[in-house]
DNA sequence: GTCAAAGTAGACAGATCGGTATCGTTTGTC
DNA sequence: GACAAACGATACCGATCTGTCTACTTTGAC
């Protein structure tokens, strides 16, 4: 194994470790236990396990966004119909058995601190979401995109919060209905 | 200080304590300095940490669907308009300085074994607080209060997000738009 | 005023935490 | 094939964690 799939396997063990049991509870040990990886290894790649958590959550975020840009692609191909398909997108995230409800959310639960490096790669995450949603709003010719956008992003947040603490998967049609109600 | 005196005032300092740094972070060492109590004393309440926990959620539980409860009978009058004051109260809450996110969240993302008890009390105050807007759908005669109150729910699950990762505390207002939107 | 219940103070246990140091071995590169 | 860089294994550090124990003092109810 080279040095840089070695870096993204301990990314990889790391995010599945603090999504399940949640960052603090996971220690440094139970993360090179897990991955097969020696101590100094995990600190010549990583600083420290903030330093860690942030390259976790900035490989979330990229996964997370390039999947749904390419189920949304796949799956509709009028614009106002895209905005739409990323409740669809939620339906399968939440019915995954990865799923522990939003880990930006969560880590900025843990990291309280808003001038956090953690708290502040969960703030940029949730940018770049409402960003994308104002991307397909504008393209779906909507007026008032950014409202839109807000909205939208609203609608997702309730979701993956609502599902995270009932269980219940459905809540994503129920949140599509939602925008549908609202848009169309 | 009588004895449940002494047990509420461990359970304020507790809350203060969580919310604003997180369930793990937080020491048992640190709720006794900051409420000037001996070790012995907190276990002499609470059987262990999560069962300080438990009790820190319950009583968020009461206390926050009493205040809003008041809140609502006092800015409305006819009970459509009480399912949208719920957005006034929310909007409140965010510019509240002891606002940190969402306590249930935030706790269920730190125990995330669904059949923890701490769990357990977060799904407990979500399914109480889901019934509380179909009571105000019900009383304002909407049709189908049920889902209603879940569409309610999802727009303020929504809003508690975005306000605690933003920190934009006018998603309240955006929040009640939607809803206005939604049901009128 | 008595007396049990509840409080204080703090040492202590055993585990775990994040992080460093040492040192011998493996590995990718030129 | 040489050589530096990376890795593995593990001991170790000081701090902190939850929870227990002992011994003494305060307090509230009758």
């Amino acid at each position: 194994m080279k040095r840089a799939e070695k870096r993204q396997h301990l990314i990889a063990v790391a995010t599945d470790l603090f999504n399940r049991f949640g960052y603090r509870a996971v220690g440094i040990d139970q993360v090179i236990a897990e991955s097969g990886v020696a101590k100094t290894t995990l600190y010549r790649h990583f600083a420290s396990k903030e330093d860690l958590i942030v390259a976790v959550l900035e490989g979330l975020d990229e996964a997370f966004r390039d999947s749904m840009r390419t189920y949304v692609d796949n799956s509709a191909s009028r614009p106002a119909d895209k905005l739409i398909a990323t409740f669809d997108f939620l339906g399968d995230w939440f019915r995954d058995d990865t799923f522990y409800g939003c880990p930006f959310i969560n880590a900025a639960g843990e990291y309280g601190d808003r001038t956090s490096p953690v708290f502040h790669a969960a703030i940029l995450h949730k940018r770049l979401m409402v960003a994308y949603f104002e991307e397909l709003a504008r393209n779906a010719e909507l007026a008032d995109p950014k409202q839109i956008a807000e909205e939208i992003n609203l609608l997702h947040e309730g979701a993956i919060a609502v599902a995270h603490i009932t269980g219940d998967w459905g809540v994503a049609e129920k949140a599509k209905q939602a925008a549908t109600k609202l848009f169309t």
